[in-house]
DNA sequence: TTTGGCATTATTGTTGACACTGATGTCGGC
DNA sequence: GCCGACATCAGTGTCAACAATAATGCCAAA
């Protein structure tokens, strides 16, 4: 049992690691687009800007680069991530397979409760579309799909579904802002609700991943000089 | 285009980087049990003994942190990462979800001379059983199921299950020491090899599943006494 | 012999400095 | 005016030292 000074739990957990701080002002500087692509993470200037060294700075760099956030480059330093449409392809494939898989679990282990929460952000999502409020849209967007796998209750699965989704966050953001968008995806979260309530193992995972294919191609859309060289594995078959 | 003195790449890329290094050859010490889950990676005498400073290994550390091979605890420093047999659960689950997806990708991308290698690896892992020789048949196991992946072409997918099956080392070794485990794998191993030259899309992701189950069982069996605790989500459906 | 407190030690957390590399800008030649 | 060599500079790569924290061992009291 630590000691009485420990009740100033937070503060200790704060000052504990400078390091830490840092990853995560990184991390969120790069999701919100305060960073981007490209960008060279000046771990001088970052450093002096908080009148810290360099050294925890680079150690939360290492950790973003691990991450797949930042890409290392000998002796020129730490740069944020580009993501090409191959990525992105790469990325949205793993991620239905993974929805999908997520669905199965689902399909026996959500209870009403966690059916409900998602319910209630569907009803805020739905406002906030009706509202033409798009980044609204997208913070809840984000914590749908994370709280479905959540519910998986694997703790690994949520996770590597965090990571890539992190790694996704600028185009997704990009394939959101269009308004058409945001009402058809919102269109296929009832449907994912209305599955969920009813329990089909296979029909959940199947509209979980076609939801993430049409988050797909709804991006793909955005940029249909590059659809070309896009070779499926999904769409016609299973 | 690099230079006439980027010829050098090893050489330059090797002495670039320390931080580098370090991770390399700790993460190598972790997964062939140098270090075993628990222990703690002391910075000074790691650096000392190298005769170079803690910065670069504390970057390295950072980097284990992320990939989940090490832990941090404030203070006390990197430990390497324990795994409960919920951990191994459900990267398990994962994993099998992840080569069931792999086996639809390779039903329409794995070519002969690819599938012309695993059997290579195939006939070399048989002879290693026949001769009894664990650790080789160890070693050609993972490369097989590393290929497998590979060969998807879908980077982010292969590497994703490469950190798993880092986190996994470990167990992985445990159940397959067994006889008769490398013996059943094995066999397993020739059918993945027929569906894949079959070319079905739906059976070979079933063969593929089934293996990393099997496999997950093998390990379960090897620790009867907790096999109480788990609640599969595969095993009596699809 | 055991236990609690204290001093000691080992190790982590962070820093500022220095060496080295790659980028920037300047200047003379063409 | 354009180009390449060179000097300059900003920034990374690594280090050694110091401060802060946790682990260790000792000793005295019960």
């Amino acid at each position: 049992m630590p000691n009485p000074e420990m009740l100033y739990d937070a503060e200790a957990a704060t000052a504990s690691s400078i390091a830490d701080k840092i990853y995560r002002e990184l991390e969120n500087t790069i999701i919100d687009g305060g960073l981007e692509p490209g960008d060279r993470i000046n771990e001088k200037a970052l450093a002096d800007q908080r009148g810290i060294s360099r050294g925890p700075v680079r150690e939360a760099c290492r950790r973003l680069e691990e991450a797949g956030l930042v890409e290392f480059k000998a002796n020129r330093g730490f740069f944020v991530r580009v993501l090409d449409l191959q990525d992105v392809l790469e990325i949205y494939d793993v991620r239905a397979a993974l929805f999908s898989h997520a669905g199965r679990i689902l399909a026996r282990r959500i209870n009403r409760e966690q059916i409900a929460e998602l319910a209630e952000m569907h009803v805020r999502m739905e406002a906030a579309v009706a509202a033409g409020e798009a980044d609204q849209f997208y913070v809840l967007n984000r914590r749908f799909h994370s709280r479905i796998m959540a519910f998986t209750r694997n703790k690994h699965l949520a996770s590597i579904y965090e990571n890539l989704d992190r790694e996704l966050h600028i185009w997704r953001k990009r394939a959101l802002i269009l308004d058409g968008n945001v009402r058809a995806s919102s269109t296929e979260h009832a449907l994912i609700l209305e599955v969920l309530r009813n329990g089909n193992p296979s029909r959940i995972a199947e509209v979980l991943r076609d939801h993430s294919l049409a988050g797909r191609n709804r991006l793909l859309r955005t940029m249909p000089e590059q659809i070309a060289h896009f070779e499926g594995v999904w769409d016609d078959e299973d």
